[in-house]
DNA sequence: ATCCTTATTGAAAACGTTTTTCAATAAGGA
DNA sequence: TCCTTATTGAAAAACGTTTTCAATAAGGAT
């Protein structure tokens, strides 16, 4: 099912803003901020509202196409995510967000975490920041 | 040392909007905005400015007394924090935070990350989201 | 206790981001 | 091709944060 389908499915529709929004997160790979999509959408004459970039991310995000970034300032990264459970490592040097699969994951933690807090816990945030190979390599030289 | 002392220090004052934003972070168990502390300063007699707060919360949290806690949407939630690697469980009812203790952490995961996808992981962050045992009670009845 | 230096404050204004409003547009089913 | 209505975008409003700068007060020195 593509993105045509899985919005027309719920009465709602494939725009211009829309596909911009998608094809501009498709060719960065690093958060971009609501501002900075719709700059490279200028920049690529995608003539589109910024307005529309606010609407078009909140929907996608709500689809699940599109997941929010934390950053140590900046919490208003928006990259695509792939359907499932997945985190990201951001290099903080070039911003390359990078996605990893949950596995295990951090199941191990929560159930110490539970029993030591008398917490339930449902939900968790999790993002690893440090240097990609490519700028590990510059760091180097 | 106390906050008294470990300001002087640094050529710094420990001046009244710090005292208060301090005690008002101390009474919450929530993280605060910091126009929420602001309000909360005023409800207490005492009048401090708005801009005070932000500059105060830079500082403790250069200080390392203070954390930043992202919720889903509001990420400029303040709490105090105590020394040391932590991390905190949010209640989704009532807010409350509560920290945890680091110990053997998520290491295990990071070399998973550090192996599967080449970063090198130096920092991370951490956050779990569920009901407190108070509000687990309230949904029972 | 008083003085002096200067770190800090707070009102006001500037600023950048996000939301609301609403008439005009265009997506897509009929 | 037509019709309904979801969606757009310009403009304005609302909002949160930062900058500016003269007035203030913290705290070391005398
Ligand atoms: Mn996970
Ligand atoms: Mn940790
Ligand atoms: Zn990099
Ligand atoms: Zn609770």
């Amino acid at each position: 099912m593509n993105l045509q389908d899985q919005l027309n499915h719920n009465g709602l529709r494939l725009t211009h803003p829309r596909q911009v929004v998608m094809s501009v997160l498709e060719a960065a790979n690093i958060p971009l901020s609501p501002q900075s999509i719709h700059q490279r959408s200028l920049e690529a004459q995608e003539e589109i509202g910024l307005v529309s970039v606010y609407r078009t991310l909140d929907l996608l995000t709500e689809l699940g196409l599109v997941r929010r970034v934390h950053g140590h300032e900046e919490c208003q990264g928006y990259v695509l995510a792939s359907p499932g459970h997945h985190h990201h490592v951001v290099c903080r040097q070039c911003e390359a967000a990078v996605e990893f699969t949950g596995m295990e994951d951090v199941s191990l933690l929560v159930e110490r975490i539970q029993a030591q807090t008398g917490f339930t816990i449902d939900e968790h945030l999790l993002q690893f920041y440090g240097l990609c190979p490519a700028c590990q390599e510059e760091v180097e030289r």
